[in-house]
DNA sequence: AAGTTTATTGACTCGTCAATCAACAAAAAC
DNA sequence: GTTTTTGTTGATTGACGAGTCAATAAACTT
């Protein structure tokens, strides 16, 4: 029963169905099979419309990354002075959409497979280096050289809670994985 | 030809082989085959002293938290006062068994294990508690009511530290991810 | 020397899974 | 209304890998 037009609901609905399956399970060993069941479909179609696991995975990383860069965007756009542009950096970082259980666990997954798929690790070189850049136009005012180690630190601390929220669900709630990168923000930034 | 008394030297030489392999692939997906090739041993053998897949990674995985473990003890004993002792701790988390590379991506991959086998989470919930207490037996003289939340920071951040150790291999060294460690504690101590 | 325990492996079983293919169905185009 | 394009799946293939087993051998025991 084809409807037409079926490739770009059928596509959206895998990637879904990926994140959804890695983040619960907590494994990228996940069967071609289950997504597909998951998403509704047989495994034969996954494969059309993909032509590889590999490739299905690479799609579900960039949506989770591309979720991120929108949240990212969105908080920048409503944000005011140097202070406020980082502040709302941090959090959309532990924003509604990319901080829920299976999202992070599929990160955790994701930073795993970037060891070994180079396109993989092309990603996130991207995104990562994007949100250096993004706290170092907004540090660089503010602490002058010191801004290069602070935004090392404050990267390191964003996927460190993030470890954490996977590893203890629960444990850790939105609000305060927010609170503490904030505060450490606002000391490196206000102290000395 | 059987030497006698090979049981020990075998269960090393495949735990070292794992953490070697699991490292350098940066992957759970290593054959016990290959494994037990890399210690010079057939699979046969591998499953003979451990049973499983399963019980060779956890049985690496109680190595690398031992090694950590025994890293932190050494430094505590040569530590004087709260201060100097947190400062033992953090540096212990960078010590040079721990820090290496393939060990680094081990870690990593054992966290992702921890989402899914239950032993494995048990293993490593031990040793955050350890950490856990560890750094709030000295930092609660320092600091009263703020320690939770910075012995929660100092942990995520080591977290942070050890994954782009392992994505961004010879981006960070060992003495650079030590100093951001400790700048952290640092102004979380002295300052306010 | 016969028997027991420990070490060791090659060959095999059994299951799983990514990927392919042939076939079928409905809509669009002509 | 026939052909073409798009959607869809069940069945199959082919590879690979965990775990088992039977057999072999050296060392220890009595």
């Amino acid at each position: 029963m084809p409807k037409l037009g079926a490739e770009p609901i059928r596509r959206a609905a895998l990637v879904k169905a990926t994140i959804e399956m890695v983040g619960d399970s907590g494994s990228l060993d996940v069967t071609v099979a289950q997504i597909a069941r998951r998403a509704g479909m047989s495994s034969a179609l996954a494969h059309h419309y993909f032509g590889s696991k590999e490739q299905i995975f690479l799609a579900a990383m960039r949506a989770i990354l591309s979720l991120y860069a929108a949240e990212v965007r969105g908080a920048l756009a409503a944000a005011e002075g140097h202070r406020g542009r980082l502040r709302a950096i941090v959090r959309a970082s532990f924003g509604s959409g990319s901080f829920r259980r299976e999202v992070v666990g599929a990160w955790l997954n994701f930073y795993v497979l970037a060891q070994t798929a180079p396109e993989a690790r092309r990603l996130l070189a991207v995104y990562q280096r994007r949100l250096h850049s993004n706290l170092m136009h907004d540090l660089r005012p503010l602490i002058g050289a010191r801004a290069e180690r602070v935004a090392q630190g404050l990267g390191a601390l964003i996927d460190g809670v993030y470890i954490r929220a996977a590893l203890m669900p629960g444990h850790s709630d939105r609000r305060s994985a927010a609170v503490l990168v904030l505060e450490y923000l606002e000391r490196e930034v206000e102290g000395r």
